[in-house]
This record gives structure tokens, C-alpha cells and sequence, in this order.
DNA sequence: CTCCAGATCC
DNA sequence: GGATCCGGAG
């Protein structure tokens, strides 16, 4: 692959279409624009993995709320941050983020570490989130790589459609060649890029006439070959798979005003094929998610 | 139907 | 690398 300089005509070009067009249309999220901790953001991140920014949102504002940092959240109760955690769903997530949350809080004194090491070795924390944290809580210049940058870079810098899948060498490297060097730069970089591509350079019908990087695009150049063609994920089915049982089992928890158990005899009626209920019954106890009681009634793990 | 600001396990 | 884990908006 051929190397893209930094100051090459077409990366300055890029960038100065992306950074007015961010200026712009950035969307007003609670935790941008310096509203939020380093915590707020991490908190931000972790409930936007595989969830739209629109719908974390309100989670986000009530979350903060109840549980302001790590520390707060380290001594709610795993029936608390699972209720809160609503529907944004992977309820694992909340878990994740609490036992994280206490990791934070005590061997950390209650601050977010600012080392990649450090961060990625948090529960639920992956290189995503970790780059994420580092780039937009605390200003560290790092090439964030996720679905969003993947596609937009590859389109606009290389002219081919991403491929999908987990990130490449290729794409850890495209999107450190044209990471600004200034860190204040890379920080809006990183965030104008994802925006782009959650906006308006999507995966399936990309809204290229009104994209700021239209006239540079080399993916528009070359007539947008194989358009979407790159599957982002293997196609992954919900109704009658686990996850929909589970999310059924946890609901009725959650419907729940007190924390009254849930019979079993209540759960069969949601879900009549036992057998795919029970697995479903054992794979939430054995993530923590929820208390499995002798008579196959649950409840909330305290 | 599609896709999603991924992480984790095998 | 592949599979699994949720749920809603478009």
C-alpha cells in the first residue's frame, strides 16, 4: 500500500473539509464538547458498543446521575446497574462496567488511568474504548479504529469499500498515516471521522452529495466500487436465538417494581421450548446477570 | 429486512 | 478468524 504523508495535498484537503464540517454538524451530545469527566466518557463509550449514540443518550444522562463516578458505581447493587441499564442491551455490558467501575475506584483512587496499557486491561474495555478514552477524555494523540473510521478512511483515502470484519494491519496503519500530528487536531479528527461515517458516509446508501469530502473522495472518483458489498459483521439473526430468550427473561425481571423473584411457571409462558429456556436460565446465572433459585425461579443477584 | 462509536471467548 | 451477546431505529 502506498504510503499517504501527512502533509500530502490530498490529507490537507481532507482535513480541511472534515474540520468546518464538524464545526457544523456535530451532533449535542451530553458528554461533548468538555461536559463530561473522563469517567462520563468512558461510561459514554461503553454503552455505545454495538448501541446508537441516539439511544444512549437518556441512559446516559440518568446513569450519570445516580452514579456520578467509579466510586458511586462500585457500590451500587448488581440489581441497580442492570435495571438502569435498561434496554440499551448486551446487559454483560453493565456488569463489565462495574466491575470496572471498582477497579477504578480502588486501585486507581477513583481516577481513570491515561495509559493504553492500563485502560485495556480494565473490564470491557477493548482497544476501541481504550483509544476512545484517551483520545477524546484526555486529549492523547491515538488513531481510534472503529466501523465508522475503518469505512470513511478507506473510502475517501484508498477508494475501496471496507471489507468488515476485525480491523487489519491495513487499517491500523491507514488510520495512523493520516492521524493529525497535533494532538488537538487528532482529537477532532478522530471524532469528525466517526461522525462522518455514522451521518453521512454509512455503509449502505451513503448521502455523497451532501458529504464534505465529495470533491476528494477517491471512493466517488472511482465510481464507488463494490458499494456495501463488504459485509461489516456476519449477519446475525434475534428472533429465536438466546439472546432473545435472555432479553426476554431479563425483562421480566426488570418489570419487577420490588425485587420479587420470577417463578419459573412465569418464565415457560414467555418462552414454551424449556430446553432453550434452561440453557438460557444457566448462561445468565453463570454471567452474573441473574440468581438461578433451586426451584428455577430468579431474581437479581444482589 | 438492515445496521449498529465492540469485547470476549473459543 | 468465527461465534456469541441485545434491542431499536431506519
Amino acid at each position: 500500500m502506498a504510503d499517504l504523508p501527512l502533509d500530502s495535498p490530498r490529507v490537507v484537503a481532507l482535513k480541511s473539509r472534515l474540520f468546518p464540517w464538524w464545526d457544523d454538524n456535530a451532533r449535542d451530545l451530553p458528554w461533548r464538547f468538555g461536559r463530561a469527566t473522563p469517567w462520563g466518557i468512558l461510561v459514554s463509550e461503553v454503552m455505545s458498543q454495538q448501541t446508537q449514540m441516539s439511544r444512549v443518550a437518556p441512559y446516559w444522562i440518568t446513569w450519570m446521575n445516580a452514579w456520578p463516578d467509579a466510586r458511586a458505581l462500585a457500590k451500587a447493587s448488581t440489581a441497580e446497574v442492570i435495571t438502569a441499564w435498561g434496554h440499551l442491551g448486551y446487559p454483560r455490558r453493565a456488569l463489565r462496567l462495574q466491575e470496572c467501575a471498582r477497579v477504578v475506584a480502588e486501585q486507581y483512587d477513583n481516577r481513570l488511568p491515561q495509559r493504553y496499557e492500563e485502560l485495556i486491561a480494565l473490564p470491557g474495555v477493548g482497544d476501541y474504548t481504550a483509544s476512545a478514552v484517551l483520545s477524546f477524555a484526555f486529549g492523547t494523540r491515538i488513531a481510534v479504529i472503529d466501523t465508522n473510521i475503518r469505512r470513511v478512511l478507506s473510502r475517501a483515502a484508498l477508494g475501496v469499500e471496507s471489507l468488515g470484519g476485525a480491523a487489519t494491519v491495513a487499517d491500523r496503519k491507514l488510520a495512523n498515516d493520516l492521524l493529525p500530528r497535533d494532538s488537538k487536531e487528532s482529537n477532532v479528527w478522530n471524532q469528525a471521522t466517526m461522525e462522518l461515517g455514522a451521518t453521512v458516509c454509512t455503509a449502505k446508501n451513503p448521502q455523497c452529495e451532501i458529504c464534505p469530502l465529495y470533491e476528494k473522495c477517491n471512493f466517488v472518483a472511482a465510481g464507488k466500487p463494490g458499494l456495501a458489498e463488504g459485509r461489516t459483521r456476519p449477519r446475525q439473526h434475534f428472533k429465536g436465538t438466546n439472546r432473545q430468550v435472555r432479553g426476554l427473561i431479563l425483562h421480566a425481571l426488570r418489570s419487577k417494581t420490588d425485587m420479587e423473584p420470577v417463578r419459573y411457571q412465569e418464565l415457560v409462558k414467555l418462552w414454551p421450548k424449556s430446553a432453550q429456556l434452561d440453557e438460557c436460565l444457566m448462561s445468565l446465572d453463570a454471567d452474573g446477570l441473574i440468581e438461578l433459585l433451586p426451584d428455577k425461579a430468579i431474581r437479581f443477584p444482589k
